[in-house]
DNA sequence: GCAAGGTC
């Protein structure tokens, strides 16, 4: 086999994109060890192209320092971890250098950021082992289109070690801290009471997955500090325009019963009363922005009640089988190089969609769609590549599927839409000197809401009076109510959180929350996260004696140091020194504590895994 | 058996 130029990125489906653009089209996919390779000329040489599935190395301590138990987690502050080759990733390191030996020049082209920059590091490595005078060239491209990368092979970069040396930094403290305080912690506990752990259970703590925690917990904790109030109001039911209306005391609730009751005493007996103000102002609605990846799990979570890990996991599998875009993406600006008018008119014949699309869109065209703002120069927002029926999708993939593919066509189809109209009403009556109001909401133009009936508010529609029209008064009466305390976390506010402070990434947000949900740290009942009491124990217990290692703002910290490599203010050794010190403070704070800490996650341990209400969890 | 980050 003779290769003069190898292509390396980071997915097969980039690697694909390389040699259809790089081809006259003619590419020969040949299987190198079960990965697909693909052959072309170009220039007269030939290419080969090749997908590596992202990271092929990860950090791990030295073999002796694998045992939990006869190392003190303390120690792994003090030993530098390794890299090493991943398991499942052999088999590509296998085709590279297979490829790699032949090859008098490689093409870096894994996507544009630290990460991709730190996995051609990696490949660097691998293949200097086989081939020390292969040349290396990195392709920079913030698009999957040929035009993209085209330019990107006219104009090469040199790799740039200050940005995967972020990544590495990353890596190496994660690792450290994370298996140092999971170690530290499950010991803690296995010292109190030997078999508490079933198998393959421990007490994990991590930069990501423990804020996460904290969030949930902090907003329980809310809720059972949360004292009940008594507030009393009063409610007027009028006749306007022949329909009954209910209307509400317009300065609120009141904390005092005889204040309220006052003012009953002083209308009881009004009949009519005197429209005071009577106000119907048009909102124009606009339609969704384009779908990235978290917003997507959001929508999953609150319109379709499917779990983040789970809308992802799905997601991947329409992407793998060509029905929608790439789905782990920030950007929310569709590329002029999408054809978004073409894409939708593909949905022209479509049973769900057709009509909408040759009524509300076809006659509109070109139509310039919704944008967001934020875009993260690899991939475009998440949209459908391919019409598919229900019937299809349901069969193939399940009823799921279907939910979340067809929320992504109607958010699709929705960003090409027009804006809704709404009309916000309020009349408001005085009755005897005192205020009365009512709220009511009317769909002037529904526009977006046609096709996307997501989040669409509900009506209620008003009379339309003017001001100083006169109404009967049926009846005045007093309403109890009483103060309710703030629900338990939703899922899309635990994703919209994680965004806000810097916890995790796109594509990993899901995980740290299914992490915690592994571990039975919190459960999610309708749609919100209700922690467990091992939860409830593991956070606050942190939280009382380092406040610093389980607040959200932790993960910020951390990604704020770092980025100082990449902009090479600083060396990567230093800034990993300088995490792990502060680390070790609160690592020897939180062990010289660590009585009240054992004792109290023993006994929560025993309450999630071993008594009947566990059963339930 | 640890984490978080890529991607399948």
């Amino acid at each position: 086999m003779k290769i003069d130029v190898l292509v390396v990125a980071e997915k097969p489906g980039v690697a694909k994109a390389f040699a259809e653009f790089l081809s006259n089209g003619r590419i020969r996919v040949e299987k190198i060890g079960g990965v697909p390779v693909r052959f072309f000329e170009r220039n007269g040489e030939v290419w080969a192209s090749i997908g590596v599935s992202g990271h092929l190395m990860d950090y791990d301590f030295p073999e002796e320092f694998n045992s939990w138990r006869s190392v003190d987690p303390r120690q792994l502050f003090f030993i530098k971890p390794k890299q090493k080759i991943r398991k499942s990733s052999w088999k590509y390191v296998k085709a590279l250098q297979i490829l790699g030996k032949q090859a008098k020049e490689v093409i870096l082209a894994l996507d544009a950021d630290v990460e991709g920059e730190s996995i051609a590091f990696e490949v660097i490595k691998i293949l200097r082992g086989v081939n020390p005078g292969i040349r290396f060239k990195r392709a920079w491209f913030n698009a999957v289109t040929k035009q993209d990368i085209l330019r990107a092979v006219e104009k090469f970069r040199e790799p740039d070690p200050k940005m995967a040396n972020k990544a590495f930094a990353r890596m190496q403290v994660d690792l450290t801290i994370g298996a140092a305080f999971t170690r530290a912690l499950t010991l803690l506990v296995e010292k109190k009471a030997p078999k508490i752990f079933p198998r393959g259970k421990f007490i994990s703590y991590g930069p990501c997955q423990t804020p996460v925690l904290y969030l949930v917990v902090k907003r329980a904790l809310e809720r059972e500090k949360f004292k009940k109030k008594k507030l009393y109001t009063l409610e007027a039911t009028a006749l306007i325009e022949g329909k009954k209306l209910k209307l509400a005391y317009a300065k609120g609730p009141l904390e005092k019963k005889e204040e309220a009751l006052k003012i009953l005493k002083a209308i009881r007996d009004e009949k009519v009363g005197v429209i005071k103000l009577a106000e119907y102002r048009h909102r124009e609605v606009l339609p969704p922005e384009p779908l990235n990846t978290i917003e997507l799990e959001r929508r999953a979570s609150r319109f379709l009640n499917i779990r983040s890990k789970e809308a992802l996991d799905i997601a991947e599998d329409l992407y793998q089988n060509g029905l929608i875009s790439y789905p782990r993406t920030e950007t929310t600006i569709y590329p002029p190089t999408i054809d978004v008018n073409k894409i939708a008119k593909g949905f022209g014949q479509h049973s769900e969609y057709g009509s909408y699309v040759r009524i509300h869109l076809i006659p509109r065209m070109p139509i310039s769609p919704r944008q967001g703002n934020e875009d993260d120069k690899a991939h475009p927002p998440i949209h459908p590549v391919k019409p598919a029926s229900r019937n299809f999708i349901v069969k193939k993939f399940g009823i799921k599927a279907w939910k979340l593919y067809d929320l992504i066509v109607r958010h699709f189809l929705a960003t090409l839409s027009r804006e809704s109209v709404i009309e916000n009403q309020r009349i408001v009556v005085d009755i005897g000197g005192y205020e009365f109001k009512i709220d009511g909401l009317k769909i002037v133009r529904e526009g977006f809401y046609k096709i996307y009936p997501f989040g669409k508010p509900g009506e209620r529609i008003l009379p339309y009076v003017l001001e100083g029209d006169l109404v009967e008064i049926k009846s005045i009466r007093l309403v109890e109510r009483e103060t309710k305390p703030p629900p338990f976390l939703s899922e899309a506010e635990v994703l919209k959180l994680m965004k806000k402070y810097g916890i995790g990434t796109d594509a990993t947000m899901q995980d740290h929350i299914h992490t915690n949900i592994q571990r039975k740290y919190f459960t999610i009942k309708n749609k919100r996260c209700i922690p467990t009491n091992l939860g409830l124990a593991l956070a606050t217990t942190l939280h009382s004696i380092v406040p610093e290692i389980v607040e959200p703002e932790v993960r910020g910290k951390m990604e704020a140091e770092l980025v100082r490599i990449a902009k090479g203010e600083k060396q990567p050794e230093e800034v990993v020194e300088f995490i792990k010190d502060n680390f070790l403070k609160y690592y020897d704070k939180l062990v010289s504590n660590s009585h009240v800490l054992a004792e109290k996650l023993v006994e929560a341990l025993r309450q999630v895994y071993w008594s009947k209400e566990s059963k339930k969890i």
